[in-house]
DNA sequence: AGAATAGTGTCTTTGAGACATTATTTC
DNA sequence: GAAATAATGTCTCAAAGACACTATTCT
């Protein structure tokens, strides 16, 4: 390539047919149940299967991207809430296989964005078709969507032990408990509560007091907790390691 | 779209001009330093700069891309030796910043790969200015490979403690002082050799023995000692922490 | 009153790390 | 012989987890 074509960019024959598209594997907890946000699909291939939420990146980094396709899907804007802004988003893994789409050759940049508690998608918008689904009911997903979603599950099961990501699943102050829950709620199965409370308070960063208290007490009794607010760690030293289950070793 | 153009695939208009490649951090262990495998770069932009090997993806994985492109620079062909079978290769992260490449959009699929010990590349060959770099040498790379390569660092230094990565530096056979001083290249510190080796040992699955004894004992003396060879473990429980610094925790 | 929950105390076991020691080998 | 290294032993401290217990609030 002489000094002539690089001014002038690669030349279309020199690079093979490619789009690339992001998805995105949006979490949110809803009733104590780890939630996908999915859109129904109207059109060839895979008419009426669920899918990930996705779209071909335009003139923007990928994460823009990523975060203008949620924005799109959940019928939320930028500018109408800041909402959005309290989501956490963070690249996944790239799916480029080819064949993938029985169409041309996609490859895909999918995305995990964690969120506290978005609304339900507004009908009327172009969110129509997407709501949230318990990710354990979340099956039979258009092209490699399965795939993306299990690596997904198993990133965030992953970051909930060294990050302080469980705080990006509840508002900005919460109880002890009801970050025990969001653990409970990825990790699949119950922790114990005495433990996990003197642990959560002798990690450094992890969570700081407010000095309220929450206005009542549980559901079915019991004392008013303590309120507290994210840390400003960004790793857990020490780390919140789950359970061990000798299966997941090798 | 009609069920017409699904059958015909996309449109070209319908999706923006985008080109995918891979780029490859290729690490290895030459003289006790962690090295990375770099090119010169011929052309426009960034001739003279040097740049982490990677190019267009084909008719092919992107898994298949990534160690296409380095058996290309690195002169060694799957059908010659089996060299490349014993290289790990995992998917970094992507890249896709417009603007990384001033020529057009680029999006760019960075992988990791560990070897034992690869040759030196061989000149006349494709791979004729291909050479490994110990990686605190590595500066100044071409478009945005600075940031890749460091990011391909953390994500080596990380896996050394929750996987037997490590393994992946060192022949089929290895003394526990080998392994300890793969992690004292990538983590770039001392460790403690009783401790280290007992640690190892520890570790279910980490290494089996080999009942062997290595030929001969240290350089500068010392008992010969026992050979292992890698377990069947996936991940490391309990894993080999890294001597804890607090800068890195928040 | 009865049940559920928040928060704390205590004990045991495991593992990390500092340090010491012995045996073996090279120069 | 001197120095270096492999491998193991010992001790201390931190942390995980099981379990118990008290105080508070809801139905």
């Amino acid at each position: 390539m002489d000094e002539a074509s690089f001014l002038a960019g690669y030349n279309p024959r020199d690079y093979p047919a490619v789009a690339v598209t992001v998805d995105v594997v949006a979490l949110t907890i809803r009733d104590g149940r780890l939630c996908v946000l999915l859109v129904e699909r109207g059109q060839q291939p895979f008419a009426g299967h669920r899918a990930l939420p996705g779209g071909f990146v335009r003139d923007e980094t990928l994460d823009e991207a990523a975060l203008r396709e949620l924005a799109e899907e959940t019928g939320l804007t930028p500018d109408t809430g800041d909402v959005l802004d309290r989501v956490h988003v963070e690249q996944l893994r790239t799916y480029g296989d080819p064949g993938r789409d029985p169409r041309m050759r996609i490859v895909s940049v999918a995305y995990l964005a964690f969120a506290p508690h978005l609304p339900e998608p507004v009908a009327g918008s172009d969110a129509a078709r997407a709501y949230w689904v318990p990710v354990d009911e979340a099956k039979d997903l258009a092209f490699d969507h399965d795939q993306i979603l299990a690596d997904g599950l198993e990133r965030a099961r992953d970051k909930l032990e060294y990050t302080p990501l469980a705080t990006a699943f509840v508002g900005t102050a919460f109880t002890i408990s009801e970050l025990r829950q969001v653990y409970a709620a990825v990790w699949g199965e119950e922790l114990h509560a005495g433990n996990f409370h003197r642990k959560v308070l002798s990690v450094p960063g992890f969570v700081e007091s407010t000095g309220e208290t929450a206005a009542r007490g549980g559901e079915r009794g019991g004392p008013r907790a303590r309120l507290y607010r994210a840390g400003d760690a960004r790793l857990l030293h020490p780390a919140l390691l789950r359970p061990t289950r000798e299966d997941r070793i090798r």
